[in-house]
DNA sequence: AATTATTTTTAGATTTGTCTAAAATATATT
DNA sequence: AATATATTTTAGACAAATCTAAAAATAATT
């Protein structure tokens, strides 16, 4: 396999994100999301065809082959185990381990993430709620949904949060609701949309239709 | 304080080890060092003068001065602090945890490595048993020399061994010598420069001169 | 369909870090 | 001290990754 440099990577991560959801990608939303201008963007993807990681025809868009996403998926595997590891082990808010992570997500040694991921106990999803990639690039693939409009009475995991503003997270805290948690709806409340939950052990309470939505949930 | 670059990081720590010794470091010797050429050493020595990190003056060898000094230690203890967490918590070997060293200790986030020294415990040496510097700069300084000319008689530390072949770490390993051992040296044999020593509640054992030249210890 | 607007690419410049080959300086030797 | 040798620096070139400004292709609008 051949070897990449640091911006290479970060360009193939970046195509990973989006073509998630569109089926091709174009110049100018990955020139936004880079934050790079797109002549540079245009200049890489010749690049990245010669190298035989992307399909791509001047004007009409690109997108990651097989190969190119093979390569994404150890980047973005190498990723979520550092902000595991930082946010688990060192004890980092889960705001901060994004911007380190980028950095380290670079490191070359495949035995280093073989090993780091033993010693985290092989964990499934970041402190985002991102699953993480194990060694083949096969993904966990639970189902994910909002709280504000999952199952009741079912038991749900808190898989990740989309709002990671301070005072949400100071929410979360007083609730008791972190990544990982174990929770099962009891009821809504139509008058304002608020529904009782009740977490593992705890007792019940009442969390607002705000707060629900931009909680996520994973359930079998 | 500026911000440097992978590659000027690399110097300045490269010049660092160079001038403990000397007093002043010559251009091939660090080309040498760094596996370039002393043309690019040249270049690179302009920019670090302008960046008021070494004292330099036009063919007469330089060094690096406070502020210089300062950013290597700052390099230093990154790398000897990820060292430490390959070896000790990822279970390295010590002979493959510099490689991986090198690229970790470039990683920028002062707090990363604040967290990473408390999650390790503080610990004052890495696994070859160099010192680890402390967030002020600090080394931990004991005696350290090498065994075959340690006094008789004196509880010794097992700091460091310059000779990392595996042949070498195999014969350790069967005397149970590792770094942190506490030995003591009981009598030498003058016949072959061999000597006699116990291991902390071990039998005595002898050991080699050819040994006992690469085996590094502290005492105080 | 013709024109306008948007998107993408090209051409050429810049910065960082490196190199080779030649020139300048310092050191060693006779 | 003069010459030879070794070391260091300069000059100019190159590759990677970026940029600006202009040209080319595509999409949208009248």
């Amino acid at each position: 396999m051949t070897n990449f440099s640091v911006s290479e990577e970060n360009y193939i991560k970046s195509i990973y994100h989006l073509q998630q959801d569109t089926h091709t990608v174009n110049t100018n939303s990955l020139a936004v999301e880079m934050n790079t201008k797109p002549a540079s963007v245009t200049d890489m993807l010749k690049k990245l065809k010669q190298k035989k990681i992307l399909q791509y025809e001047k004007y009409k868009g690109f997108r990651l082959n097989e190969n190119g996403k093979k390569i994404a998926l150890t980047v973005v595997r190498k990723h979520r185990l550092w902000e595991f590891f930082l946010a688990n082990n060192l004890g980092f808010e889960w705001d901060k381990v994004h911007a380190i992570a980028e950095e380290l997500e670079h490191i070359s040694s495949q035995e280093l993430i073989q090993k780091l991921d033993n010693y985290l106990g092989n964990p499934s999803f970041d402190p985002h709620g991102d699953p993480i990639p194990d060694k083949h690039g096969n993904i966990p693939h639970l189902k994910q949904r909002c709280l504000a409009i999952a199952p009741i009475n079912k038991t749900l995991i808190v898989s990740s949060v989309t709002n990671q503003t301070a005072e949400m997270l100071d929410m979360l805290k007083h609730y008791k609701i972190k990544i990982g948690s174990s929770l099962k709806i009891i009821r809504h409340f139509t008058f304002d949309g608020s529904m009782e939950i009740r977490l593992l052990k705890n007792a019940a309470c009442v969390i607002s239709d705000p707060v629900a939505k931009n909680v996520f949930v994973h359930y079998d």
